[in-house]
DNA sequence: CAGAATACCTGCGGGC
DNA sequence: TGCCCGCAGGTATTCT
């Protein structure tokens, strides 16, 4: 999936074409995502005015009067905005029309994405309640970083990718940011100092922030919500770059698998 | 409980 | 050209 900021990316995209629109119809072409699309759910938007739009983490979060729309993206998902229809492809498994004619359309190829209704307040849905903070707000500081990482005994780079510590945080942005902080993605996280932590954290925000204004990294299945490529692929410093010189110092870029995930990092600039 | 492995899917590129 | 393998940005679930 898109990491944060493709989602953050797309939730710009789509929010100004259908916030406050009334949904008139909701289109289920393949219930079988990651979990089942619940059938109510068509019921639930038909004529319901979508009140917000936001997002939490890597979830997109469509508020209604009587409850909330959940839409996560997976690894390969896509939302579209479409201001006529098209006829659906392959892997167009829902879509959303509004009263103003406009549609959002879901595209997954893998079918790791989502697409639920709660009833409850969506921060207290099983999905949602467990999450850390958001790595952009200032709860995310290097001091709750730091005391959470003394208890833990993993990989740094599995503690910064596991969402209950942070979310938003995957692995293309996990290992531009142990580079850019100058940290070796196996670090324990308990033996990690409090300098390296702020280290870290600022290097987490800087690329997030970064990522988002250049409206996200484009690899593979990713477009914009809009259909415009994201232009953050060109700015990456050791993903997808194993084998290669770094462009600080210009040794071999190593590459390991940490946690089933490849991991790359430049063995001379990302000491233990 | 923490940490590690597994599972869900399709598509693509590489090796033969 | 076609088949088989491994790998891909996520993360809940199951295991040890």
């Amino acid at each position: 999936m898109p990491e944060l900021p493709e989602v953050e990316t797309t939730l710009q995209g789509i929010q100004p074409h259908i916030q406050h629109q009334i949904v008139q119809q909701v289109v289920i072409r393949h219930f079988g995502l990651r979990w089942p699309i619940p059938k109510n759910i068509i019921q639930q938007l038909q004529n319901q005015r979508l009140l917000k739009v936001e997002r939490r983490a890597k979830y997109l979060l469509l508020q209604f009067k009587h409850g909330t729309a959940i839409i996560h993206l997976g690894m390969s998902g896509r939302l579209r905005i479409l201001k006529q229809p098209i006829s659906p492809q392959k892997h167009d498994h829902f879509d959303i029309l509004f009263a103003n004619k406009i549609i959002l359309r879901f595209t997954d190829p893998r079918r790791f994405g989502a697409f639920l209704w709660t009833e409850a307040k969506p921060h207290l849905h099983p999905l949602l309640c467990h999450l850390g903070p958001e790595p952009l707000q200032k709860t995310f500081s290097y001091s709750y970083l730091w005391q959470v990482a003394q208890e833990r005994k993993v990989p740094l780079k599995t503690l910064i990718m596991d969402p209950t510590v942070v979310v938003g945080i995957g692995n293309i942005y996990a290992n531009e940011a142990l580079f850019m902080a100058g940290l070796h993605p196996n670090l324990r996280a308990n033996q990690l100092s409090l300098k390296q932590t702020q280290a870290l954290v600022k290097a987490i925000k800087y690329v997030l922030r970064r990522a988002i204004q250049l409206g996200g990294t484009t690899l593979q299945d990713f477009l914009k919500s809009d259909g415009k490529p994201g232009y953050f692929a060109n700015q990456l410093q050791v993903y997808g770059r194993a084998g290669l010189p770094c462009l600080q110092c210009h040794a071999l870029l190593v590459s390991v698998r940490i946690g089933q995930r490849s991991t790359v990092f430049c063995p001379r600039c990302q000491k233990k």
